[in-house]
DNA sequence: GTTATTGCAAATGATTTGCACAAGG
DNA sequence: CCTTGTGCAAATCATTTGCAATAAC
């Protein structure tokens, strides 16, 4: 966890009026111990290896507090589970390729596109305060090799695309 | 129902083996009418004025089976339930607008926009499949006017963005 | 007659919430 | 102390599903 992001984080408690908890304090050392987007199960999984265990409700409610503290962002894959991501504070956009064989997801960023919506937004009369691009796509692998190794990985795991389990 | 799309409904069913029945054809009815996007519970709603009931198990049947058929395309606006969209054959990409004010949405297209994500899609070594783009931003009417007929619309029916329920 | 379709009610599954108890400050 | 935080179990809520009864073809 960086300064920056303990900084903002102590800003927000204490302008709240809310309390230290060892609980809150471990979900949020392991949130920001990686930059990867996950998962609310993702999270619980990784928590159940530590000995700091919490409940999955106190996990929800860390979830949404970091969100609204303005350190995690809430962004859709398009499964049935939000997906969060908490190393957004250099990054203003969340543009996301999935690939519909595989379901690898990449993130990435461009300039000619922000400067191409903000000026979408405008034009319809708008002031740009958020965007976010899903773009599906095929896995040139599978298509040129033959195989994909994130397939493989996802099949076993059972995780093909879409992810929707409902 | 443009005869494009009753063509290809029941070429769909045909092929599939599948029968018609009266249910499905009044949901269907109800859907072509009109090319807005649409919940399953707006369309449930519109459902009630006809004599044509049906169950709603019976009506997602028919829309994940409409969507199969590729006469519909499910969305997301950011809200918790799945938003669908009948008019889309002509349109190629789905970009949306979602006023954090007022919780408007505009749909609109854009060929810059389309050739550019294309771009992108193949530099990250994928084949373009489909796009979705959906940008937040604030209602320049409430920002000049000081007030907006949407937002006091939306207030009126508890509406307000975001919309999640749960 | 088969086999797909329907309606009902029950199940699902991620997320939220009421409540009594625990614990920061 | 006083209030916020926690864990539990129960509640939500859109959507799905099992099943027996119906209805296409």
């Amino acid at each position: 966890m960086t300064p920056e992001v303990r900084e903002r984080l102590d800003t927000f408690i204490k302008l709240k009026g809310l309390r230290n908890t060892p609980q809150r304090d471990a979900i949020v050392d392991v949130i920001f111990s990686s930059d990867e987007h996950f998962t609310a199960d993702d999270l619980w999984e990784k928590l159940r290896g530590t000995d700091a265990r919490s409940s999955r409700a106190t996990l929800y409610r860390t979830l949404s507090l970091l969100t609204e503290a303005g350190l995690l962002q809430e962004i859709d894959l398009g499964d049935d589970q939000t997906t969060y991501d908490p190393n957004f504070l250099d990054k203003p956009a969340h543009n996301h390729l999935v690939c519909v064989d595989c379901g690898k997801v990449i993130e990435f960023e461009d300039g000619h596109l922000e400067v191409l919506n903000d000026c979408i937004t405008r034009r319809l009369g708008f002031r740009p305060v958020k965007q976010s691009l899903r773009i599906e796509a095929c896995c040139e692998e599978l298509r040129t090799n033959g195989r994909c190794l994130n397939l493989i990985q996802a099949r076993l795991e059972g995780k093909r695309f879409p992810v929707k389990k409902r």
